[in-house]
DNA sequence: TCTTTCGCCCCTATTACCTCA
DNA sequence: CTTGAGGTAATAGGGGCGAAA
């Protein structure tokens, strides 16, 4: 029998939370699309989360730049094995591997000692008990076996939660450690929904034996890494980009510089008409027109295609400019009647 | 109906702590 | 053992938005 907590409302529930053998096999990798207008779309999100509608955003209009973030979380090795399984997606019946001391009941909840029999209550009210209280909803009980380093670093998150808690009372700032455990269920609820409703929110906290400003503020420092990462991203294309143009901008010249030479080597060759380039946007046909042309134009070549088109066009007047020759390369909205008509009478 | 107040949530910048090389 | 860098939890301040008065 398998229990499959839904976190919020029902309307919403955490989709992964129905793909158990999912989870408990595959690497817990992290890949997202993101579009340009993350934050734009903030407004809209906010208003969806509360009130808990779908929370599933429409994807941006714009292409999303795929981010592949590898695994921020060491995935412990039994998060490829079938021994690993969220605690709250099963029926806690964890089976621990032969000969291993991290059996069944483990209860690692690395923000609150195991106080036996005892129940914390929170600042926020919501009564935490330890793992292996029985008033607990769940077990942490994550059955992962552990190398000997990681039992040390779960010792030191222990002590650290020991003195975090000790500092609780105190006025020094505390600073928790999550566990791997739940870095990556927080990271798969991230990838459901980047934001939460408060019940949400209140599952997710009261499942992970957090608070339920922890969680929220998981949240918080994930979408900021979120998005620093988006904008790495967009720096590195815009670099790239701005390299393309330079490299084409510097082509561009050399070819008006042979040009300009050509033209003082054969000047009455030169002194042909230049060409306007006309291209009609419905039918994508270029026209050429022969125009008066002073001694100083330049022939320029072109090309029909019009994605390549309207690349070179950019790229030229980018690089012509500096020069300010007399070429032309026009986009009318019809001046091309007399071709239809033509082609519609030959027809 | 408009304005004000309040609470909640988010974002951003920053701090403080922890881990590791 | 020390130290500096990097990662990240936590805090502070400010703004937007909806609900209630």
């Amino acid at each position: 029998m398998e229990l499959a907590l839904s976190l919020g409302d029902a309307a919403s529930p955490f989709t992964f939370l129905h793909k158990t053998p999912k989870i408990a096999n595959k690497d817990l990798g992290f890949c997202m699309a993101l579009g340009n207008n993350f934050s734009e779309k903030r407004s809209d999100e906010k208003k969806d989360s509360r009130n808990g509608e779908d929370f599933n955003r429409t994807p941006s209009a714009e292409p999303p730049v795929q981010l592949d973030l590898l695994p921020s979380v060491p995935v412990p090795r039994a998060h490829t094995s079938s021994q690993f399984r969220f605690p709250w997606l099963a029926d806690n019946m964890v089976v621990s591997e032969p000969g291993s001391s991290e059996g069944a009941g483990k209860g690692l909840d690395v923000n609150r000692l195991p106080m036996i029999g005892t129940t914390e209550e929170t600042e926020d009210g919501a009564a935490l008990s330890s793992p292996n209280s029985t008033v607990s909803s769940f077990h942490m009980d994550f059955g992962v076996r552990r190398s000997k380093r990681d039992m040390e670093a779960i010792e030191t998150e222990r002590t650290s939660s020991r003195v975090s808690d000790d500092e609780e009372n105190g006025s020094t700032r505390k600073k928790l450690r999550l566990s791997k455990e739940q870095s990556a269920f927080l990271e798969e609820s991230f990838k459901e929904h980047s934001t939460l409703n408060p019940k949400q929110k209140d599952a997710l906290a009261k499942q992970l034996n957090l608070r339920p400003r922890q969680v929220e503020v998981w949240f918080q420092n994930r979408r900021a890494r979120t998005k620093l990462k988006q904008t790495e991203v967009d720096c590195e294309y815009l670099k790239r980009c701005c390299e393309t143009l330079t490299e084409e901008n510097r082509r561009l010249q050399k070819e008006l510089q042979e040009l300009r030479a050509l033209k003082t080597s054969q000047p009455f060759y030169m002194q042909l008409p230049a060409t306007t380039l006309t291209m009609c946007p419905s039918c994508e046909r270029v026209a050429t027109a022969t125009t008066t042309v002073a001694s100083t134009s330049s022939a320029i070549t072109t090309t029909a295609n019009p994605s390549a088109m309207s690349a070179t066009t950019t790229t030229t007047s980018t690089a012509l400019s500096l020069s300010k020759p007399r070429i032309t390369v026009q986009q009318q909205h019809h001046p091309f009647s007399h071709l239809h008509a033509n082609k519609a009478a030959a027809s």
